[in-house]
DNA sequence: ACCCAGAATGAATGAATGTTCATTCTTCGT
DNA sequence: ACGAAGAATGAACATTCATTCATTCTGGGT
């Protein structure tokens, strides 16, 4: 009670200031999905909380709930974010039409699939902790096989213009994507 | 108070019998790590509860902390036994000189690594749901991590003899075994 | 300069769950 | 048959955590 004057004002821009901001609700949704993503690469699907969520945030605990109704759907949402990225840019590359020659396309997949940035590593660990309760949840199982299924496509189609291009015979397309498909998720399970 | 004569035994010689049975230490650890694996194939790692564990057993709720001291320790058991016996049967089939021809035993371990039965889909739901924790969790990485690297020598060494017996030129089996593996995790993942 | 809609906070609440342990029951050796 | 060793039980306890909501605070509109 003896500092009532308080106003020890941080200059800090960005990080540490107590001060309380209003920011707009998608803002605040995606500061919170990328909280998530930390917490679960750091401590795992299972022993996440919503107090380590807000707190890697730097919010207040109850504004989870105020923008995400519980943290089920906070959990929910994140997988969506990680899935539609992961697969979007996949698919971005594959039928952009940046890229013409249709091998170096698929360099770029494979640059894109094994990237190897911090943030890169954080996403894959959600991708596979969300990837071992798929057996359990329905709701994810839903989630990642919507845009997988996408994915496959395009990938299926690639895979068929660089076999008609290269006048390969004997390899069918699908099973061929199926195949470098399994190929990466495994390579990715090998840390 | 009515019925102090109770026994309405019932017949039935494994289930639904009430009456308490003493049993060895060791099958009760088997019985709990079988209930586990199920629980966990089910409901997810992160839904797991001694409750649901135990009564899957159809045994009461302090009996777990009996025969192993917590409910991590549980899980880490339950972890350590279908490593064991996943890579265990690996490396059985690899190194056992049951199979002569290399090529037929390259055959069965693919059998053996992509058996259908439910008690082996169970198995693969729990590998998965681990390795998902298993970026968080340091001890479930230690147990994978030391079994997993014998199977590996193991597997580089069948591919080493394959490749001298054949006498294949420009291919190296450290790299085979790495794509062998990973394509074999990936299947998996695949569902 | 003032106001207020609604964004943000965090102490309080209640439900869920891991763990304990006093008690009950089973079995085996004598 | 009997008694003791210890296996099994499950009600009770303590803790942890998601969720709520009364209150505080902010920033744009007037």
């Amino acid at each position: 009670m003896t500092d009532t004057s308080g106003a020890v004002v941080e200059a800090l821009p960005d990080t540490g200031s107590k001060r309380r901001q209003i920011r707009p609700k998608a803002e605040r949704r995606q500061q919170l999905i990328d909280a998530t993503i930390r917490c679960i690469a750091q401590h795992g699907l299972s022993a996440i909380t919503m107090q380590m969520v807000t707190r890697e945030a730097g919010l207040s605990v109850g504004i989870a709930n105020l923008h995400f109704e519980s943290k089920d759907n906070l959990l929910k949402e994140t997988l969506r974010f990680v899935a539609e990225e992961y697969h979007g840019g996949q698919i971005e590359i594959m039928e952009g039409e940046e890229i013409p020659d249709l091998g170096e396309r698929l360099d770029a997949l494979l640059d894109f699939q094994l990237g190897r940035g911090v943030t890169q590593r954080q996403k894959m660990s959600v991708w596979f902790a969300y990837y071992g309760e798929a057996g359990a949840r329905p709701v994810y199982q839903k989630i990642v096989s919507t845009v997988d299924r996408l994915a496959a496509q395009k990938l299926e189609a690639l895979f068929t213009d660089i076999i008609r291009e290269g006048g390969y015979q004997g390899v069918d397309a699908r099973e061929l994507a199926t195949g470098y498909s399994a190929l990466i998720d495994g390579l990715h399970l090998g840390l």
